[in-house]
Formats: C-alpha cells, sequence, structure tokens
DNA sequence: CTGCGTGCAAAGTATTTGCAAACCG
DNA sequence: CGGTTTGCAAATACTTTGCACGCAG
C-alpha cells in the first residue's frame, strides 16, 4: 500500500507525520479516536502535537482516504478504508473493527422519499453494529 | 396529546418544566438542540436551567418519547416522534422538519452480515438527509 | 523559494456533575 | 414524607484556533 503515492495523487504533500497517520490506520484495522493515534504518534516522533493529528485525520477523511464512524458517544474515530465506492460499514462493538458491506438501499429509499414525502434525497448515512466472528468466537472460549 | 398521561404511564413525574419540554418538542415539528428548547422554556419559566433541559431532553429520549438527530456536528439534537415502530427519518436539511421513513432494510442487512462476515447484527443506524417539498417549493418562488 | 504543514499555547464550547433545596405523588 | 427533580456553579474534556517557524516540492 504506497501511501506516499495516495497522497501525492490527492496533492496533499506527503509529509512524514502525514504518512505515519495513514500508516498507523492502515495497520491499526480497527478505528481510532484521535488522541489514541496520537498516542501512537509519540512513539515515532519526538514533537508531535495532538493538533496535527486532528488537522491530518480531518484532512484525509475529508478526501476520502480515510472514514469516520458514526459513534453514540459523538467522538471522532475515524479507520482506513481502501474502498472508493459507495458503500456502509458493519462495526464490530467489541473489537472496533470495521468491515464494509455491499448492501445498500438508496434506490428503494429514494423513491419512498419522493413517492410519500415528494422530497429530494441528498445524502444518507447508515452504520450496522454488532458482534464479528472473532469475537464471538472468543466469548465462547471463555465460556 | 395527552403528554401528562404519556409521562405517567413511564413513571416519569409529571413535573411542569418536563411538560413544557416535550410540549416545545411536540409544537416544534422540527430538531432543537438542548440551548434551543432552553432559549423557549425561558419564556415560559422564571427560573430554568439548562442542565434541566439537558437531564430531561436525555431521558425522554431514552424512553423513547423523543429521538434524537445524528447530526454531522456531533451536537444533540432531539425530536418528537409518536412512532413506537422500529423505523428511520428523513431529515430536511433546510427547514429541519423530520418525517418517518417505513422502509428499512433490516433483513438484507442482517443476511449479508451474516453470510459475507458470519457476524451478528445487535442494532443499525440510518437516516436520511435531504430537501422536503415545502423547501424546494419554496426555493422555487425565489427564482 | 513559498506556501503548506506543524508545534505550542490558549481558547472555545457543548455537555456533565455535585449538592442542597424544592417539589410531585 | 421520600425519592425525584431542579438550580446554580463549576468542572470536564474533546476539539479548534492563532501564530511563528520549518519543511516538502
Amino acid at each position: 500500500m504506497d501511501h506516499n503515492h495516495i497522497l501525492k495523487e490527492l496533492k496533499l504533500k506527503a509529509t512524514p507525520k502525514r504518512l505515519a497517520i495513514l500508516d498507523i490506520l492502515y495497520h491499526a484495522s480497527i478505528y481510532l479516536s484521535p488522541d489514541e493515534v496520537w498516542t501512537q504518534m509519540k512513539e515515532r516522533f519526538r514533537t508531535i502535537g495532538l493538533p496535527t493529528v486532528y488537522r491530518n485525520l480531518e484532512e484525509l477523511a475529508g478526501r476520502g482516504i480515510i472514514s469516520k464512524v458514526i459513534h453514540p458517544d459523538r467522538k471522532l474515530y475515524y479507520f482506513f478504508c481502501g474502498n472508493r465506492e459507495h458503500h456502509h460499514h458493519f462495526v464490530c462493538t467489541s473489537c472496533r473493527k470495521v468491515n464494509d458491506l455491499s448492501f445498500c438501499a438508496f434506490e428503494e429509499i429514494q423513491k419512498e422519499v419522493s413517492r410519500t414525502l415528494n422530497a429530494t434525497v441528498s445524502s444518507h448515512i447508515m452504520q450496522v453494529f454488532g458482534i464479528c466472528s472473532n469475537c464471538s468466537a472468543n466469548k465462547e472460549e471463555e465460556q
């Protein structure tokens, strides 16, 4: 995964900090808070400010390289998602792993909104929470 | 709409403040922030604290009498929704009006999650944003 | 070079909490 | 009367901003 290349493609300077943030999310394979990313960044850099982490996460999310989790606690969480197509996510509430879903009922929604409300859809969000196979397997073990 | 009765059914004391908050949301017909509810409360009560508004909104939402909007700005917004069945909402990003949707692809989602991830769904969120018929009509006028 | 990126310090601000007093049932 | 509910003040904590310096292209 050539993050350097990805950044250049988006006309973002490939700074060490930026690359590291991408790398951390890429290898985490779970969603992380800005603070958690910061903690990992501090292991790689002597000086690294929390605002830099916030700014980069927001920037990268804005360009679609990483995605945000919609979380009930209303805090920010990000994860790496290489899928460029429109899609939604399954979030494991136990281990925080995020998986792509291919199902999207956009057509049907648009149809209902148009028919019953005569309104226009501009966007929609959807997210599925649950327990992934790994986590439910671990739970079995514990018993 | 007998809010007094609703509260008693849920074993919540029907205090004037609580009833007023419900009443405000009920008549607003759009989603409101705690602060906006507070502003309206101050017109009805000489003393009314913002924490009281926060606490009641959260309490009422917890019991399902009112609902929360999932908002990109990650702030709290509530609206009155009498529908007790599981359903989702269409939110007009122009006037903040919220409409019920009946479409829900829960079955299909569960099927995909189970088949492709072998995971278990515990909950899901979904919300549709757009422009309601009133707002798009008004825009036409302006042109 | 030159403008984007970063560090640091500081501000902002929605949301919560603690506790004593008031109040509903 | 007894457990809720409320007001007020204060705290929390996440997130953002300003500005001067540094670095990638």
